[in-house]
DNA sequence: AAAAATTATGACAACCTTGTCATAATCGCT
DNA sequence: AGCGATTATGACAAGGTTGTCATAATTTTT
């Protein structure tokens, strides 16, 4: 938790210390991480880190905090709003939000990415429970979508709902270029919506 | 590249040398290993280590070589015979050899995760024409596939093999667990069979 | 304007890792 | 046994990181 001095800190200042630490880790593991980096970055005295933030995992918890600010914010509408749509398209509509999302904060992108694959010491601290969450309330729609007939009874949902967050995450970030955008975007869509089609119709003939 | 030093030791201490390194690069991404800790628990003097290898690249190179030895002998029959093998049921046929395989070296496929994950900077010198790799040789399978009428044509090739690598490898190894083998053994592969059962017929109803 | 409370600084100790090197121990031959 | 070649060792320099702390600079109160 950040000192009360840091949330009291001009907002430029605090600006500069979000960003560096952003950029950091955006770009490494969190192991790999150095708060010496930070500060040199974002051009304040060592001394005045430690009076913001106790150490990296302090930090780091923090940050993390604002990206999962900033996502529910981004993704609210859609959550809230999902009944009535077959989990297929919940999907395919929460993936395109995504995708702009991560044109939107594409460093905050890689550090849940960072996160989900390197399961640094603090993973189960922050995201355990949520991915699994997440894959329960998928499988729980899957049932429901099971229920009115739109999926196969003998689908096993908890294994459709993991390939689903499989494949969303990462085919979909594996084509996530920080520096060329636009481009990606586009490769992000129609790679998702050949996924998508595989899912549903699955690919033997007849 | 192991001087001819290493290569003449007396084969308990290059075994306990290679179990340590192992052990080490199982546990951690690449730039967290420490030579340090690997010549503790192998019992060899710092300078012992030196004489033996350059630095930590030229140990890591060295096993993984190691590794993809191992590997290739044992999926050797399996990759010689394909011919006549629909692309499916070589994935059926490789994954279940594949589990085999972890259980095997359990580590092994925890070293091969983390450089896969983790993107090392050494990850281009040693996998990425890999990966590529199998994709396109997948891709080519499945294209034959569709030839033969097994495989729907609209189906995008390269979008099905990168599903495939992605769920093999990932969903897969989730299951992994070192500590107890034998009940991830059984898990891995029920999820693999539900798992081509959804890509195989979708899980669209009707 | 003086005192109190806050905030900013950067030098520094403690710690750790890597790669080197001079020296010691062994081995292999003659 | 003696000597050159090979291998084994571990102390050490160089370089880097973290967290602390005494001190200085500012801001707020009174």
């Amino acid at each position: 938790m950040p000192s009360k001095t840091f949330i009291n800190l001009e907002a430029e200042k605090r600006k500069r210390i979000v960003d560096a630490t952003v950029f950091e880790f955006a770009s490494k593991p969190y192991e790999q991480v150095m708060i010496s980096d930070i500060i040199k970055k974002a051009k304040i005295p060592r001394g005045s880190f430690y009076q913001y933030f106790i150490d990296k995992e302090d930090l780091y918890i923090y940050i993390i905090g604002v990206i999962k600010q900033e996502k529910m914010t981004f993704f609210e509408s859609t959550l809230n709003n999902y009944n009535g749509l077959k989990f297929l398209d919940l999907v395919r509509k929460l993936y395109e939000e995504g995708v702009q999302f991560a044109l939107k904060y594409p460093r905050y992108v890689k550090i849940m990415d960072f996160l989900m694959k390197n399961k640094n010491p603090l993973y189960d601290k922050i995201m355990a429970e949520n991915v699994l969450y997440a894959e329960k309330v998928y499988a729980n729609l899957i049932d429901q979508d099971k229920a009115k007939g739109y999926i196969r009874e003998d689908i096993d949902s908890l294994t459709f709902a993991k390939i689903i967050v499989q494949l969303t995450t990462n085919i979909a970030v594996e084509e996530l270029d920080i520096d060329n955008e636009v481009e990606s975007f586009k490769r992000m869509l129609e790679r998702n919506n050949q996924i998508l089609k595989i899912i549903e119709y699955g690919v033997l003939k007849g």
